[in-house]
DNA sequence: TAGCATGTGCTAGAATTTTAGCAATAGTGA
DNA sequence: TCACTATTGCTAAAATTCTAGCACATGCTA
């Protein structure tokens, strides 16, 4: 199974882009959050292979499958923001902390960057 | 052309982080970063088709091509860090800086610190 | 109960992507 | 000069992805 979502098609990866979003989906749900959507049956189709491929496995609720990542979320945002930060920020976490701010610096709460700040220092202290 | 990296197939992503990543790029050195890479004319190719789709134009250098990404890479960043915010992160930059230190933290100098300190605190400042 | 809605497994074909080869040309080094 | 390397434009076929339909089953409602 690999985790690199650069091996995925198109269609995968929006799907497995949705599944992280909400954490979990039926066939009927995925297809909602899908960018020109094709039938139902196509969506099935896809989710059965991206299972077969062992990017998600699915449960049982009554009679309707629930489809979830097999990669824990935790685990997969640290791989994309690592790959986010090589890609455009040449591996600066400050140069990404500016980005963020410049985009949402201004709709944050005052409490929101405190607590941003606490976690700088928390940094801090520990990088002694 | 739509800027939407969803958009894109398995190939045409791999190639359009690349070209992010370095900048701008020939052909053979696109095929040298690319994984398990096809041959020397089957990478020119999907470079054309990208050029076709608008995502990449090519300067000439020499008789060599050169490809560089059309959208700048500020504003490919930009939307690249929203997705991910939103696709792992609930839209929440808090999370997200978390995530970031946890990953980059340890390895982070007191001075890189000290200047997202400051970002952050500039952020604070234009909040008011 | 019948009909509709919603679900599954499966299949196959249409569409798209990926691949590499050919022909021609230019550049380089022995 | 010649042989090799590196480049381009172009083409077509192989491979993969994407799509939707069928048959069947279940649940719900009028």
């Amino acid at each position: 199974m690999s985790d690199d979502s650069r091996d995925l098609s198109r269609r995968e990866r929006q799907i497995m882009d949705l599944l992280f979003r909400v954490g979990r989906a039926t066939a009927a749900e995925v297809r909602e959050g899908l960018p020109d959507a094709p039938s139902y049956s196509a969506v099935r189709a896809l989710l059965r292979i991206l299972e077969q491929k062992g990017h998600v496995r699915h449960e049982e609720e009554g009679r309707a499958y629930v489809f979830l990542p097999v990669v824990r979320r935790d685990a997969a945002r640290q791989t994309a923001l690592s790959h986010l930060l090589k890609t455009f920020f040449d591996n600066s976490a400050e140069q990404a902390v500016a980005a963020l701010l410049a985009i949402k610096g201004e709709k944050m709460s005052e409490a929101e960057l405190d607590r941003m700040s606490r976690l700088i220092d928390a940094a801090k202290k520990e990088g002694r």
